[in-house]
Parts: C-alpha cells; sequence; structure tokens
DNA sequence: CTGAAAGCGCTTACAG
DNA sequence: CTGAAAGCGCTTACAG
C-alpha cells in the first residue's frame, strides 16, 4: 500500500557511491567527475528517483514558498494581483501558497499562523477589514518576512505595496468637475475599508480645492458583493435633486449602477456621468465604455513580490512603501453629456 | 543576522523535560499529565516558539500542500474554479499552491515536477492546449495522486471533475433553434482546445437534431484574450448573409460579439440573438443581460478538490469523473427578436 | 575527487 | 506518565 520512497541512499547503492556524492550530483557540484556523475545520474533515472525538496530545505533552513492571503480571488483586480505575484515569485523561484480570507479575521489569522508553521519563506497580505494590531504583532514576533499589499495599514516597521487612492479619486473628481458637474455622487464600497476612506478624502479634496459643497446624502455604502451593491445605490439614483454624476468604489459598483439606471428608465452616461476605480478590462466593454481609474493592480503585485523577496534576502533592510500613482481613463460614462 | 530558531529542543530544556514529552504536548496526546503539559506550554509561550510542520511532514511522510495547476487566474471561470478549491481543500486541512501555467506546456511540466518535488500530497490540473501524453506518464511515474480539472484529457487512469461542454452547448444551440433561428453561428475559442470541440459537437448535434444545415463559414476561431477576439469575431458579423443569432464560445466573447455588433451598428439581442458559456455574474450587468449556460465553476472546483483528497486518502480507489450538468440561463440577449 | 559523521526539527515505537 | 534512541531525506564541513 505505502509506496517505498526512492531516497539519495538507494541511489547511492545502486551507483556504489556514498550519498555525499549523490548529494553534490544533484547540486551540480564541479567537483564531482564527469564518469561517477554519469553513473549516478544513471542510478537516478533507473531507480526513477525524486528529490525531496522539503527535507533539503529543512537542512538548509531555507524555503521556496511565500504566503499570500486576500479577501476575494474572484474580484478581477486581486485576480491580476494574484497573477502578477505568482509570475514574479516564480521568476525568483518561489511558489506561493493561495489563501482567501473572505474578510474573516479568525480565519485570516489562523491562517498565517499557519502558513509560518509551514515554513513559509514571506508573506504577502491584503489584510482583512478590521484586522486588529495583535495580528501583526504576533507575526512580527515570528519574524516571518512580509509585505503589505493594495490596502494599507497604519503600522510603519512594514513594507507596502499599493495604489494612491486619495490621488486616484481626487484624479477622477476633478475630471468629473471639470466636465461641468457640480452634484458627484460617491457610491458603494463598505464604510470601514481603509482603501474606501482614501478615495473618500481625495473626492472630498477635489470638492473643496474647486470650492463645491459636500453634501452627505451622495455618499452612499454599499455591501461587498457585486451584486448586492445595485439595491443600495440605486437609493441616490431616484433622489429627486438627483446628482448629474457619481464616482463609484470600484468598476463593479460602477457596471451595478449603469444597470440600475437602465432599470429607472435613465440612460447610463448620459443621465448620470460615472467613472470607476480598478481598471478591469471588462470596463472596455460595457455600454457605454466606462470611464475609470486604473490602479495597476500588476504593477502592484509585482512590486508586492519584489518587496517581499528583497526582504527575505536582506531582513534587516528599513522598511519601504511602493505607492503607484493612478491613471485616469475617460471613455463615453463619464463624456456623453446630455 | 540570522535568527536562532526556537525548537523542540529548547522547549524540553526550558521546561525540564525531554522532547518526545514536549511533541506530545504538541499533539495534545492525553497520557500527559495537566502539570507536565501546562509546565511545556508555559515555555512555548516564554520563548515564543513556533512549530515546524515540515519538519513532522518529513517524519510523518505527510503533506498538507495541494498543487493547483491552471491557465489563467484572470479568467473568471478559472478565478470561481480556484476560489472553491481553496474552500474545499481549507476544509480539510490543505494549503494549496497556485500556479498559471499560461498555456506554456514547457513551463507547465516543469512546474509540475518541481510541485513534486516540494512534496505535494496531490495535484489538481487542467491540462494547458496542447499538453503531451508524456507529462502524464512521468506524472503517473511518481505514483503522486492528481484530478484533472475543466478540461478533459482521454487517460482513464485520473479523476476528473468538469462541465459537460457537449450538452451545454446542445441547450443552447437548441433554444436558439426553438426560438425560430436557422443561421446560427458559433464564435471563438481555439481550434485545439478540447472545451471547444465538446461544444461544437454539441452545436452540431443540435442542428442536426433539428435537420439544419452546418455551413462551415459560420465557425470562427479567435484568440485566448479577451480583448483580442473582438476583431477575429468581427468578420462574421459583417457577413452579407449575417447569421441570426450565434453561440459564443464563453461569456467573454459573448461581451466582446456585443461590443463588435454595436461599432457595427447593430444591436445585440435584436439584429443578432447572443448566448455565451460559462455563467459569470458579470453576464447578468451587460445590456442587455447576456443569456448563457452556467457551467458551475464552483461546483466543479469542489469536486475536483474532493475527488482528490479522496485519492490522497486511498491511492488505489478506481478512477471516478464527475461531469457536472449544465443549466442554460435565458435572458434578454436571446430572447429580444426585432 | 570522495566518504564518514553530524545535524536540520520533528515523531514514534520501545522501555521503564 | 516520561525518556532514550532511531530515523524521516537531505547537506555540509571535515578528512583523506
Amino acid at each position: 500500500m505505502e509506496r517505498k520512497r526512492v531516497t539519495i541512499n538507494d541511489i547511492a547503492d545502486h551507483a556504489g557511491v556514498s550519498r555525499s556524492t549523490v548529494s553534490l550530483v544533484l547540486q551540480e557540484h564541479p567537483r564531482i567527475s564527469g564518469e561517477t556523475r554519469q553513473r549516478v545520474q544513471r542510478s537516478i533515472h533507473d531507480l526513477g528517483y525524486t528529490y525531496n525538496r522539503n527535507a533539503a530545505n529543512l537542512r538548509r533552513r531555507t524555503s521556496q514558498a511565500i504566503g499570500l492571503i486576500i479577501n476575494d480571488i474572484c474580484n478581477p483586480f486581486f485576480a491580476e494581483l494574484t497573477s502578477a505575484i505568482e509570475e514574479t515569485a516564480a521568476e525568483s523561484g518561489y511558489f506561493v501558497y493561495l489563501v482567501e480570507s473572505a474578510e474573516d479575521i479568525e480565519r485570516q489569522h489562523q491562517v498565517l499562523m499557519s502558513l509560518i508553521e509551514h515554513d513559509v519563506a514571506g508573506l504577502i497580505i491584503c489584510p482583512a477589514t478590521g484586522t486588529p494590531p495583535e495580528t501583526f504583532d504576533k507575526l512580527y514576533a515570528t519574524g516571518v518576512p512580509m509585505c503589505l499589499a493594495v490596502r494599507p495599514y497604519p503600522d510603519d516597521r512594514l513594507d507596502f505595496a499599493g495604489p494612491d487612492n486619495y490621488a486616484a479619486a481626487k484624479l477622477a473628481a476633478s475630471h468629473l468637475i471639470e466636465t461641468g458637474h457640480r452634484r458627484i455622487a460617491f457610491l458603494g464600497g463598505e464604510r470601514n475599508n481603509p482603501s474606501r476612506i482614501d478615495r473618500l478624502s481625495g473626492y472630498f479634496s477635489a470638492l473643496q480645492g474647486h470650492g463645491l459643497e459636500f453634501d452627505p446624502a451622495l455618499v452612499i455604502e454599499s455591501r461587498p458583493s457585486r451584486l448586492s451593491g445595485i439595491g443600495d445605490v440605486e437609493r441616490v439614483i431616484t433622489l429627486p435633486d438627483r446628482p448629474t454624476a457619481a464616482l463609484c468604489y470600484n468598476d463593479f459598483v460602477g457596471i451595478s449602477v449603469m444597470h440600475g439606471l437602465r432599470r429607472n428608465g435613465l440612460e447610463p452616461g448620459k443621465d448620470m456621468a460615472l467613472v470607476g476605480f480598478d481598471g478591469m478590462p471588462e470596463t472596455e466593454l460595457t455600454f457605454p465604455p466606462l470611464s475609470t481609474v486604473s490602479l495597476h493592480a500588476r504593477s502592484v503585485g509585482r512590486s508586492a513580490a519584489s518587496l517581499l523577496i528583497m526582504r527575505i534576502a536582506k531582513p534587516e533592510r528599513r522598511p519601504h512603501r511602493e505607492v503607484e500613482q493612478p491613471i485616469l481613463i475617460v471613455r463615453e460614462s463619464s463624456t456623453l453629456r446630455r
């Protein structure tokens, strides 16, 4: 039943050498003579040997595993982020453990500790909303290298890679204001989400900079799921003094709002100018095409992975932050004034 | 520089017991007296010990890691699949290594072998298009438990979980035929993709079943990316004898075709009825809402993970197949006849 | 160029 | 209830 595992010892016996020699052959050490190398490689082939890197890692005290914890892989922004992290990690010989927290801070805590037991070389963390400081203190105590991604967290011991949400929102709001809008809503997102908080301040700042008043009735929260947000946001659409434009917390919300407008007999882009955040490829395919602020998920992912890999190499390095500058992509959803 | 690692030996010394005892405490073995257990736990806490599960795994000859290889995590179908696999794996105490093959069969081969060196307990594989039999033969030779997902592969030694592409296409095509369409295109997908081949036969079968002729000019391939497909598909739209309806290889293609129609002054749903495949949530948000055949990515993911976990537990189990039955979701894109 | 020995951090019969 | 010993599969000085 139990498959007998072929080990370095079996190879040594079969090839008539010591296991030190086999190990050196495996590492392509130059000091091994061509003849013995070939003999060993024959045995490796004949016996169907497969290297056990975990055993080697134990002995060497290294690891090729990186743990990545995000909220939801089905969110295209995080899918792109994950893809870039995986790609960058692979270039440096790392594998990535993917874990979804589903915004559950209990589960997040447990799974992070478990990843450390599994001896990851480092951690990339998009902290769940409401992550308590204790989680980071515990992680910090273990000495595991880590990098925060996407979601800022007030802890200056940590590396961070993420978008500039403040600048992104200011950019988008200014665009709408300069297009002539005066009543601009901010739709969607959950209250305590730090990205949303930063976007809100960018929005305020743009209003202020243009001498516009802030109307709290125009700021609407929504639940996280892509579909449940529609209803939350529909209220503002049907307001008597309806806003003429809206910043949408992300591109999903933007698409939902389009839908909501149509359901109420209004035309997206004409009856309400719309800008989203994230820069999802899908925004190009909506009708009308959705203006969006690209947050460069791939770049953020690449930066996060690079920062972590550098910290693994140099634990005493001082903390770095890589803040990606957003780009406004103007499409018809914000230029089709009626 | 090198952080001294706290091990079981340090705990043993500190608590004044043997390391066997510490190990037993860690495993919550009932035979350890309450008093020593507490003493040991104090030491664990005081010294900031963290368990090294890899060392334990080496000794125990087990592993909690599962390798998942897919083509592209940014494809929402695969994102959902991955999410379900991760969730199911976590329920059974497994972590998942996520790897993207990007349809590169060289890279796929290497990375699979590397995962095995990393001592994964098993593998879930969505084989890249064109995967050669040798890859599976090598994997099979190592004895690693594995499960194929989504993409069928002619190897009856393997467990498989995936959608019934043939039934899905037959369902969609029959729907269009019964709605009154006679010229129905099949748009998008890459030639050698086995899922596409199965969908094509479902499409043929529906045509045949209704006594309709097959016109090869109405079957169009497209490149994989979500955006590049538009151009490939636009040809058929502008045909003199334009089809009145189309099966779109997946929902992305469906959305692209909507876009392409509009660019040519045609109205999706009215000038051409459209049905996609996958059942992405976004289809509900397009305009008009896109009819689609749901392939149940989550169920497929759950099945794949369960099959693998069962195989890990029982390697000699005979191969199982879990074929998910698709469901047609009819929306306006296929019912807005002009 | 090659081998004997110690050790990575843990577990598990086996004694007592 | 607890400890001494062997061992998981590998690596790495250290001799020769």
